[in-house]
DNA sequence: CTAAAAAACTAACGTTCGTTAGCTTTTGTG
DNA sequence: CACAAAAGCTAACGAACGTTAGTTTTTTAG
């Protein structure tokens, strides 16, 4: 019987996405191909009619986690809205995407270091930039008078790391919602960066 | 006698200080005994003439940052003074950890997981005995007034994770002393908190 | 149904890992 | 100075690692 009616997600999908799984359990160095062969189901030397690498599957869980952030910060700068608004989306993001894959997100924020060569240093410029319009916004906020004067990089890692803790504690089983979640975390932030 | 808790600095207080620093650079899964061996200025093999294995080396760290944690926790919920100041010693006391010992306190957040049993469930239980009090201090500081309601979880953990970026960031060659950055950080999280 | 392409398997490669054994050198103490 | 303890060295072990080669099975397409 046909084993796909419509789009099937491809194997190569299934390994990435258990490979995050993986890594995020128990780190990119400690995780080992036949540990991942074993939770896809598949002898170790297999894995590879899929993938060139283990480094490849930590460069696509990398960037396209780094490719998200990006694409979508540009949106929100577009916006024509206030810079409280423009922060608040900024944090929504990063919370929607932690809720939403955060087992890559997770190895992205703990693994990049262990990217060889040269994305590690195409990774490490992407976020720089990333971080700088972030920055800006922030920046152009203090100026606008809409928040409080302050040190532009610590509002911006506060907030960009204060996020992380989802990881290690969201479960949709827990008795609180994405939306609740959002509220709650935006309004901490926001009056803290507030005129 | 073992010249150990006397006055000079011991090999093994160096060997388990490099580690850090490497575990802090590449994590605990890809740092090679042999990696750490060419820091101290050794041959691997050593390094077995001051530490059992490379897990005592990660148990040694996350078990002494634990312990500076808890330690100080206990006097803070001793002081007579409001749960906003409680508050912010313990904010405070994460980021005077984080800038005196960054690498410890990095590798313990990072490579905890890494741990073997049965020290990985202790040293769970330690953090979630640390949280639970510091749960309580703000569910305390709800119930007196002093903060405004909200779900506790959350601002607990986005307190405690929002500092985890100074260990990307900080270093004292930036322009920004330990003292700025204790006020700006409180100050935005602290405002987050209050009625 | 057939044949090619894709994906699985077994086996093994060369490396690197953490660690031990056994010997030599350095250091601290009386 | 004597000499034991501490700390270093070289060599090597077995295990695990990422990965490749070669073969067989499964899936796909005409």
């Amino acid at each position: 019987m046909a084993s796909n009616s419509k789009k099937k997600v491809s194997k190569r999908d299934v390994i990435i996405k258990e490979a995050a799984l993986l890594f995020k359990e128990k780190g990119y160095g400690s995780a080992s191909m036949r540990d991942l062969a074993e939770r896809v189901g598949v002898e170790a030397a297999s894995i590879y009619s899929h993938i060139k690498s283990k480094d490849e599957i930590l460069e696509e869980i990398c960037f396209r986690i780094a490719g998200e952030y990006v694409s979508h910060i540009s949106k929100i700068e577009d916006e024509k809205s206030s810079y409280t608004d423009k922060v608040k989306a900024i944090i929504n993001l990063h919370i929607r995407l932690m809720v939403e894959d955060a087992a890559s997100v997770a190895v992205t924020n703990n693994d990049w270091k262990s990217l060889p060569e040269p994305k590690l240093s195409i990774f490490k410029t992407l976020r720089k930039g990333y971080e700088a319009r972030f920055a800006k916004l922030i920046e152009e906020g203090i100026a606008k008078k809409e928040f409080a004067p302050m040190n532009v990089s610590v509002a911006m890692f506060t907030i960009l790391s204060s996020i992380r803790w989802v990881e290690l504690w969201y479960n949709p089983d827990r008795n609180i919602t994405e939306k609740e979640l959002e509220k709650d975390i935006t309004n901490l932030l926001l009056k803290g960066l507030k005129k």
